[in-house]
DNA sequence: GCAATAAATCAATTTTTTTTGATATATTAG
DNA sequence: CTAATATATCAAAAAAAATTGATTTATTGC
């Protein structure tokens, strides 16, 4: 099985920082169960819509959704392959970080 | 298989807020193959120390990383559970995200 | 073409985060 | 006890990110 290679840091962190903000968060979590338009996405968080379109756009560029534009409306899905190179990386530090104990136990 | 209850989005967010930033990552990184003191990690990543104090506090908060005290040296390690939350944040994408196409192949 | 609507962009402001240098706290060696 | 070292904390400054309101760009219905 070849493995895709690994993401560099940036998008990495990107992604990270995508997802460290509430009102991203939020979008991520409606978009989990369908694809939205921007103005169901500011109905639903009753946020101003410059104000989601900011939060949008660096979800976007996190690689995390994907627009598709149908008329005037601009629909936004997740972008599940980006969820998973992150979920890679954080599931890397299980296979290969040390495990815990530099003292036994109840050496302290 | 009795699940731990899920982490609340402060969890999260903090998580993810940790790892969004460069040196932390970088931090994050050299933790992984081994427990190192505050003063390794400065001579390694050749940064000021009360700069890397300021983000191994950010880390240690997120519950990413655990100190543990030696005389006057204090040493930090990953603290791997908490990574296995964020990761299983992720993996739920993937089990409950719609799979992407509202639309079928071809069409646009 | 024109008016209406959806969404992106922009500049100015506000807020949050980070950096810096100085200082405080704690531990150890002598 | 004193000097030296490791680390945390603090306040001020700098930098980065987010918010706001206005404007622009596109698309549709008439």
């Amino acid at each position: 099985m070849q493995a895709t290679s690994p993401p560099d840091s940036t998008t990495i962190l990107a992604g990270f920082h995508a997802l460290s903000d509430p009102l991203r968060l939020a979008v991520i979590e409606l978009l989990r169960s369908q694809e939205l338009c921007v103005c169901d996405l500011c109905d639903r968080l009753n946020v101003q819509q410059s104000k989601l379109s900011f939060h949008l756009k660096t979800l976007k560029q996190a690689g995390l959704i994907r627009p598709r534009q149908q008329g005037r409306w601009m629909y936004y899905s997740l972008n599940l392959p980006q969820f998973v190179v992150l979920e890679q990386y954080l599931a890397e530090f299980r296979r290969t970080a040390v495990m815990v104990p530099t003292r036994s136990c109840c050496s302290d």
